[in-house]
Parts: structure tokens; sequence; C-alpha cells
DNA sequence: ATAATATTCAACCATTTGGTTGAGCATTAT
DNA sequence: ATAATGCTCAACCAAATGGTTGAATATTAT
């Protein structure tokens, strides 16, 4: 089983991938749709949703001619709840962390 | 900012280096400690301790002719911090993820 | 029937990854 | 001074990754 936290974390670990996730999370997309604001091509979009897909990050159901992407909530539990086991977050360094979430989290 | 999380999830996208995670959650440990129970050279654990590192998932401070390796948690924290914003996790299938619970986290 | 749209497949390429081995460098022990 | 220990570096290798392009497939529109 652990083979699943490698394809979650290897997915996670993509900019592209991320980035994918973030415009899911805001609505349902076609292909087309999500590959819109990359300047990559088509086909490497693909690519990347068949990755999260067996990542169990997202969920893909085809419909007519195009192929529906949304969020599986499961694959990101499974990553969320290895990484409780170190909760111990206490002794973190502030500062840094403060500017961690001031430029990543929009 | 993006490519800290690129390095944290990659480092954690590999199950040695998550194993060596899990050993230091108990125990700071030398370089040839951390290297003892697995089957792969001296070396290669080596280059995976630079990489844990270079994610912030872990320290390394030399003393004397050993160099010591413990967790960082500011690289987990930044992780845990991206995915938060994922944290629609209600609809989530409750059957796969206890399976996934019972048989990951021992 | 034909054309357009939506997506994937296949072959390819450059780069990265995870591993190896052997040499090299500090540091400690004899 | 010499040897042993702890770790890293360098060169190498096979496999995986992230990208490309062009053809193929399936569905919908004309």
């Amino acid at each position: 089983m652990d083979e699943n936290l490698d394809l979650i974390f290897q997915a996670l670990g993509d900019g592209n991938r991320r980035e994918i996730l973030r415009m899911l999370l805001e609505d349902d997309m076609a292909v087309t749709d999500v590959a819109e604001p990359f300047e990559i091509s088509l086909a490497a979009i693909s690519k990347h949703l068949i990755i999260l897909s067996r990542a169990g990050l997202i969920k893909q159901e085809r419909r007519g001619r195009m192929k529906w992407c949304k969020l599986d909530p499961l694959g990101m539990k499974m990553a969320s709840i290895w990484m409780e086991g170190f909760g111990q977050f206490e002794n973190v360094d502030l500062e840094v962390l403060e500017l961690f979430i001031k430029t990543e989290l929009t």
C-alpha cells in the first residue's frame, strides 16, 4: 500500500499538477479547459491528469466527447493521514513559516 | 517559493526517504545508523539525506566525524499548509480510507 | 458523408532520479 | 605515524519523468 503514497507525493511534486488541482478546487473542468491557461501541449496536460488520476487525487468521467475532471479527496486525505504522524510542528521557525505562507498562499 | 513544495513533495515521493523520516521520528541518528536497516549503499543513503535536507524535512549537523540527522518540522509543515486548502475531505469513500489506514499505519 | 472538436496514443528526446562503485577527506583510535 | 571510521564526491548506468509532435479514435455538428 506504500506505492500509493509514492504515487500521491510524486504527483504532488510537480507545480503544474498542483496548479491543476488548485483549478479543480474551484470547478470541475474538461481536459481542454484545464489545459487552457498552461503553455504546454494538450497531450502533456492529458498525461498530468492521468498521473493525478492514478494517484487518487482526481477522478475523470467521460461524458460525451469530453472527459470531466474533478477532485477526488481520497488521495490528499491519504497523504495528510501519513503526515499527521509527524504532528510535532511546534518547533517550527515561525518567521520562515510566515514568509512561506504569505508568498505561497495567495 | 513554489519550488520549495516541489522539493518537499518530491522528497516525500520515495518510500526509502519516508522510512528514513519515520526512523528519525523516534530518534536522531548519524548517517551510518540511518543506513543500517537498508539494503542500499551508504552513499545512496547519504544522497537521500541530502535530498531530505534540501527539502527542509531534516537538519544535519556535523559533530566530530559523524553527521547527526534530525527531523526539521518546517518542510512537513509547509506541505501540510498547502494541503489544508483542499480540506473538503468529507466526501471520502470511508471504506477505502479505512483500509488504507489499517494497512499503512502500523 | 464530411468536418470539426475532444482526447489519447506512440514514438521520440533531454533531463532527472535512484542506484552502483571506487577514490578522497576529515576525524578519531592505536 | 598509521590505521580505522564516517561520510561525501565523481563517474557512471538504467530507468523514469516531463515535454514534444503527428497520427488515431471517438463523438458531435453541418
